[in-house]
DNA sequence: GGTATTTGACCGCT
DNA sequence: AGCGGTCAAATACC
């Protein structure tokens, strides 16, 4: 548990550094940094929520569509993926992830499993290519499961993540993408002498689905900049922090637009995220 | 030295 | 035959 409240406090920290260099205004007036340090707190933050639910809950697989379920109107099968299809094994189950920078690696959110590479391979109709993993405890726990990812070919900020076979580990920590659990965490400390309060609210919001919202927004100058272009999205990561007991507006906000495919949007939105 | 990643080769399915 | 999935040797990284 100490190390899961040092994630947490080490998130938080971050959430203060970058409250103060907002303050300076200096680095607050460049979007990449804002990107970059949002993501990273977004991350951070997700670490810490995904060591939480291995603490909470019992083991779960991930919450996802079944394969061969009706795709959504906006998503059509690309001809390779309805190749691709044929040739899938019953029991697999595709999902759509938000990409989100770390360092100059784009990469898939994390589900809170850890997974080694074991293969790559241009697709064909694909411009970019799929990875292979199997979980890291395979040679361990014998555990079988695996996962494909693969980049959008029209939307590079988000990645089809393929899942296959159960995981029997039981180390791994719980995935991210279980039903949704309101977690909030408050962290008082000393900063400052100030009693600055950082809050992490991970929530789930219902509404129709919408595959041409841009998945990853920072808060300047993009089109969607807050809840009101928010609503209609669905299974949104909302990230929002909060620094220094004065503060009239809130010091930045993030807003993680994890699209999910299939019948089940809006349906049972307690099953997104 | 141990572990993870990369990448060409191989195999099975359609 | 073409393609996707996996293997395994080579390489990189810690």
């Amino acid at each position: 548990m100490d190390q899961i409240l040092t994630q947490i406090l080490d998130a938080c920290r971050q959430a203060q550094d970058l409250d103060r260099s907002l303050r300076l205004s200096d680095v607050a007036l460049d979007p990449d940094f804002l990107l970059a340090t949002c993501e990273d707190l977004a991350a951070a933050f997700h670490q810490a929520a995904a060591a939480l639910r291995a603490r909470v809950l019992p083991f779960e697989p991930p919450r996802v569509e079944q394969q061969g379920a009706q795709l959504s109107p906006l998503r059509r099968e690309s001809p390779s993926e309805r190749r691709l299809s044929k040739k899938r094994k019953k029991g697999a189950v595709t999902r759509t992830v938000p990409a989100v920078r770390i360092g100059d690696a784009v990469v898939p959110l994390d589900d809170g499993y850890t997974w080694r590479k074991y293969g790559q391979k241009d697709i064909h109709n694909s411009k970019f290519p799929r990875s292979y993993y199997r979980c890291t405890h395979k040679s361990f726990y014998g555990c079988g499961a695996k996962k494909q990812v693969q980049m959008l070919d029209d939307d590079p900020s988000t990645f089809e993540v393929t899942y296959r076979g159960e995981h029997t580990c039981q180390t791994s920590t719980t995935p991210l993408f279980i039903p949704s659990i309101p977690v909030d965490v408050e962290n008082r400390g000393p900063v400052d002498g100030e009693g600055s309060t950082v809050q992490l609210h991970l929530q789930a919001m219902a509404g129709p689905s919408s595959s041409s919202q841009p998945q990853i927004h920072s808060w300047l100058g993009g089109e969607n900049r807050g809840p009101g272009d928010g609503e209609g999205l669905s299974g949104q990561l909302q990230l929002q922090a909060t620094a220094g007991p004065s503060s009239s507006q809130p010091q930045f906000q993030s807003w993680l637009g994890g699209e999910i495919r299939g019948p089940g949007d809006g349906e049972d939105p307690s099953a997104q995220f």
